[in-house]
RNA sequence: GGCGGAGUGGCCGAGUGGCUUAGGCAAGGGCCUGCAAAGCCCUGUACACGGGUUCGAUUCCCGUCUCCGCCUCCA
């Protein structure tokens, strides 16, 4: 079976075809940087992290452009708020956001736009659309005719009698189904010229112009959190598409992660951090947590559930470590398992992939504790393969947090003396002075486990 | 009101018309071990409720209950 996915518009799996062959390309919509991001935000960039790793495999040439959101009302009224110039406000979030994909292990998308970047693509697929009859200009504002594009409502399965924009009520509109494309300069805001007047860009129309822009009028994938699917989404098609562009030929939506069964918001104020979740847990710990469910299932965010998270991916880890140990450096290039493959092609099952995962775990374990070492070292690289593929294979986080830094030796020498003094204790059967040296260490955070070669000792927390 | 999702064993979380007791965590027993940890083997409890279709339903259909999301800024 090849690659399949759910795709929000067809409301059906898809097989995946991309439409240049050997390219694929993704645009996800990334934050509006009005404040600090939660574990919500981003799962989200983690499942299209995980999407786009996993179309890697197969195609030579993965674009994943993911874009800023860096004007908008939100920004504006929360930098006045703060007192802050509000290109400060949006920058310092965008970084902040940027922490969070990075020091969850995302890999850099091709390219991360700006909306305010891309004002002069905005004013001309306005144009277009006002050229096509699609849209209007009134006192400034620039809107979008609703009723003049007959496949409105298609995506999210809206009715149009039904549809509200739950836009404040603009005196411009012809329709107040209407939605808009550009707003018109107000005192005391940013703003940038356009042939209707000074104003600055509406919700929607910066992700048509940026996808366009970077991937093309059609393009493959376009992702984002369930709750874009209408407006944003539907709204980005409409204008997109009646401006002649073929736009996205597959949707895909990730779930929520919930909190006492309500979804994580700003506005609910019950968002968990990433950086606050980071000092209780270590990096490729949260992303196992994040990334485990399928991404169109709810996480109901709960601290037993991640801790056991921390067990599970403790499990994998401590497994290729102890092949490491026993037989030395171990690749990344073993193969995928069928049923990996399966999993992943059927709409991203990393349910299904974990599960394999930790069947080679154990099948590793079972090679090492029958002292075959070829079998275990197979186990491992395929292993840290099928890991690399959802973003947490062990040896990949372990060595970037180790980078030899000179403390990190320092530590290991003296880690290891202690543990000779250990060995020779043991020897003699003093298990008192064994015990001893073994609970000092653990005081100082380090573990110690004897295996059948030797003592291994791990820093916690690191 | 319109649109959509979900209710699975102690917990998290997949999945399927029977043949498949996913996987992880936790629990119990065993092996290993000076002890501990890790590991390996074995074990248990399940599909919200009521109907229907079927030789057979957790899986399909209908209804009920409960929960959640979108339609307002939102990943």
């Amino acid at each position: 079976m090849s690659l399949h996915l759910y795709d929000t518009a067809s409301r059906s799996m898809r097989e995946f075809v991309p439409q240049v062959s050997g390219t694929a390309s993704i645009y996800v919509c990334g934050a509006t940087v009005q404040g600090v991001p939660h574990i919500g935000h981003v799962r989200s960039g983690l499942n299209f992290d995980v999407l786009r790793r996993w179309l890697a495999r197969t195609y030579e040439d993965v674009r994943l452009v993911r874009n800023v959101t860096d004007i908008d009302d939100k920004i504006l009224a929360k930098a006045a708020e703060h007192g802050r110039p509000w290109w400060e406000w949006a920058y310092a979030h965008e970084r902040a956001f940027e922490d969070a994909y990075t020091s969850l292990g995302c890999l850099p998308p091709s390219y991360a736009p700006r909306a305010t970047g891309h004002v002069t693509q905005m004013v001309e697929l306005m144009q277009r659309l006002v050229d096509r009859g699609h849209a209007y200009a009134a006192q400034g504002d620039v809107y979008f005719s609703v009723t003049s594009f007959p496949e409105y409502g298609a995506l999210s399965g809206q009715r149009l009698e039904e549809v509200h924009q739950g836009e404040s009520a603009a005196q411009g509109k012809r329709d107040p189904r209407d939605f808009t494309l550009w707003k018109a300069a107000k005192p005391g805001e940013p703003s940038w010229p356009t042939p209707w007047g000074a104003g600055r860009p509406g919700w929607h129309l910066e992700c048509s112009a940026m996808a366009t822009a970077y991937l093309g009028g059609t393009f493959d994938i376009h992702g984002g959190g369930i709750d874009l699917i209408f407006p944003h989404h539907e709204n980005e098609q409409a204008q997109s598409r009646a401006a002649g562009d073929g736009f996205s030929r597959y949707w895909m939506h990730n779930a929520w992660v919930t909190l006492s069964g309500e979804k994580m918001s700003k506005s609910l104020g019950n968002t968990v951090s990433i950086p606050t979740l980071l000092e209780q847990v270590r990096a490729p710990e949260l992303r196992y947590y994040l990334v485990g469910p399928h991404y169109r299932s709810t996480i109901e965010f709960s601290q037993e559930a991640l801790d056991e998270s921390v067990s599970a991916y403790r499990r994998i880890e401590s497994f290729v470590r102890r092949v490491v140990e026993r037989t030395g450096a171990v690749g990344d290039d073993g193969g995928f398992s069928a049923q990996f493959v399966a999993s992943m092609d059927d709409d991203m099952g990393t349910p299904g992939a974990l599960a394999e995962i930790h069947k080679r775990v154990r099948e590793g374990n079972t090679a090492l504790e029958a002292g075959n070492d070829l079998g275990a070292r197979a186990a491992a690289e395929s292993v840290r393969a099928m890991t690399a593929v959802l973003g947490v294979d062990p040896l990949r986080w372990h060595d970037t947090s180790a980078d030899g830094s000179g403390g990190r030796q320092a530590l290991a020498t003296l880690v290891e003396h202690v543990l000779e003094e250990r060995v020779k204790a043991r020897k003699e059967k003093d298990f008192a002075r064994a015990d001893a040296l073994r609970d000092h260490l653990l005081q100082a955070g380090i573990a110690v486990e004897d295996t059948p070669d030797g003592p291994l000792w791990t820093l916690k927390d690191d």
